[in-house]
RNA sequence: GGCGCCGUAGCCAAGUGGUAAGGCCGCAGACUGCAAAUCUGCCAUUCGACGGUUCGAUUCCGCCCGGCGCCUCCA
């Protein structure tokens, strides 16, 4: 079976447009990743957690994914972090040495913090230190085609050598120095414009050997260099948050097709940034969090997922706790939706709706709803009002004639499918219950069967206080949930 | 100054030139010993304001108000 078309808005184009792999039924896609020096915070996560929803999107409607994230392991905070404490005379040994240990410690969180949102593992994580001679290479390319020059050990490109340069970011060359503040020591620019490609190493920082001298790379080059290492010259998206469309994202064009002499990447996609409670998230607001402070607040990482794509990437999203509760809400009632579904469907009713509302029926119409909203530039909240909308029906129809075994198979199937993009109500292993709860449950049943009220209400409010909230099923056994 | 985005019910949030999805909260009822869970019903004559185009606009155009982003630190 052929995949399914998705269709992405692209900022190229500023439309929203199918996309066509390259390779029919192999999307190659390239998404910026991590710079490793600390925690990834709740906006850093967001556009993480937007690219791997598009990404298990183009994997549930029948793509492969090629997939490269990097890690940014050479920068100038990083440089600056991990040389503090040095003796000035280490040697430059000693100074790869320190920034490998916090770049590796800060690539250890991201990693958990990715697994705990459930992001599927890219197919490459390359670090930018492991590429150094392929960037070398690309900047030496540049420079023979005349789009690069070298100055006092640095490397710059000329944006003058490239016609199409802005057209990512839609810049007007010409207007584009009216208004912009210029370094004015960047004196050895031919342009003020022109970005570096390779740094001149400065004293105390770690460096690398190049035709140019000791130095580092640029900001923008890794990312050219690993896509074209490890994707190859053509590449179908391209993502990350909306601020890398300039410069980033603009100068990565200009470095990868002056080099390569064709378009490189089909489809350029951003998402866009969160706000928290209203405000841009800062340290000084006190409104600034990485995923281990929700955690430690008792949120779960799935209530964060869901929160993030109960809206759609390219709005703004004013994250906040009360946003946070009402998903958590939301995701409980499907995750006993499907609890529901699993069970055998006891509770029998007199099929007064059975010949109205077919459960097949529904199922169906629900997936291409559903389909019709992702595909349609990962369109999420239509996509979860096309569930909602299901679990009503399913739950209406189920009171009054039990789905058969089929039907019940049918609506979990279509709750896995739909869990392979969102990746947020999985079947949860209950915790075991520790024997004092155990114990509380046992003595309140005892009570409800001699009907002592009193002392059955009293373990249950005792039970409420411990977390633990008890739900008397139809057919005589107690249930329980967390608080 | 240049380019661009947003403003839909208490909160979150889709959407369309033809008369407002979905979620959360809330209210009423069914069920329950009482709850919880679940189900049912209710919850925007209205889509920031004002004009214009149109048979008809929340949806197109203009203008205004309000919030925001980018213009080489930045998810």
């Amino acid at each position: 079976m052929s995949p399914r078309s998705i269709s992405l808005h692209n900022t190229l184009s500023r439309k929203v447009e199918p996309v066509e792999p390259l390779e029919p039924g192999v999307v190659t896609l390239y998404t910026c990743g991590p710079t490793v020096y600390n925690f990834a915070h709740i906006g850093n996560l967001r556009t993480f957690l937007f690219q791997d929803l598009m990404k298990r999107t183009f994997l549930a409607a029948g793509y492969q994914v090629r997939h490269c994230m990097n890690i940014t392991d050479v920068e100038d905070k990083i440089i600056r972090d991990s040389q503090k404490g040095l003796d000035p005379a280490a040697d430059n040994a000693a100074r790869h040495a320190a920034m490998k240990e916090l770049t590796d410690r800060y690539t250890k969180f991201f990693l958990d913090d990715t697994a705990a949102l459930r992001i599927v593992e890219p197919t490459y994580i390359p670090r930018a230190t492991a590429y150094i001679p392929q960037m070398i290479a690309l900047v030496k390319a540049l420079e023979e085609r005349g789009l690069a020059y070298p100055r006092e050990g640095s490397v710059y490109y000329r944006i003058a050598g490239l016609p199409h340069y802005g057209c990512l970011a839609r810049l007007d060359r010409d207007g584009m120095k009216a208004g912009v503040s210029v370094d004015a020591d960047e004196y050895e620019r031919d342009s003020a414009q022109d970005f570096v490609l390779w740094k001149a190493a400065r004293p105390g920082e770690p460096y690398w050997e190049s035709p140019w001298g000791p130095g580092r790379p640029g900001w923008h080059i890794e990312c050219s260099a690993m896509g074209i290492e490890l994707l190859g010259e053509r590449v179908d998206i391209h993502s990350g948050g909306v601020d890398l469309v300039f410069p980033h994202h603009e100068n990565e064009i200009a470095q990868s097709e002056g080099c390569l002499g064709h378009q490189w990447v089909s489809t350029w996609v951003h998402g866009e940034f969160l706000l928290v409670e209203g405000e841009k998230m800062s340290k000084s607001l006190g409104n600034f969090f990485t995923l281990r402070d929700l955690m430690a607040k008792g949120v779960d990482p799935s209530t964060f997922r869901f929160t993030i794509q109960s809206n759609h990437y390219r709005k703004v999203l004013n994250f906040s706790f009360e946003g946070l509760k009402a998903s958590e809400n939301a995701l409980r009632r499907i995750r006993q939706f499907r609890k529901r579904m699993e069970g055998d469907g006891s509770a029998a009713g007199e099929g007064a709706w059975k010949a109205s509302v077919d459960p097949m029926a529904r199922v169906e119409a629900a997936r291409e709803a559903f389909w019709a909203a992702m595909a349609d530039d990962l369109n999420t909240p239509e996509a979860l009002a096309a569930l909602f909308t299901l679990i009503t029906d399913i739950n209406a129809q189920d009171d009054r004639v039990a789905l058969t075994p089929g039907e019940r198979g049918a609506v979990l199937a279509f709750l896995d499918e739909t869990d392979a993009i969102f990746a947020c109500w999985p079947h949860e292993e209950e915790d075991a219950l520790g024997a004092e709860v155990e114990a509380l449950i046992e003595r309140r049943r005892a009570a409800k069967a001699a009907k002592n009220w009193p002392e059955a209400d009293a373990v249950r409010d005792r039970l409420k206080e411990m977390g633990i909230i008890l739900e008397d099923r139809k057919d005589g056994t107690v249930g329980w949930r967390k608080a």
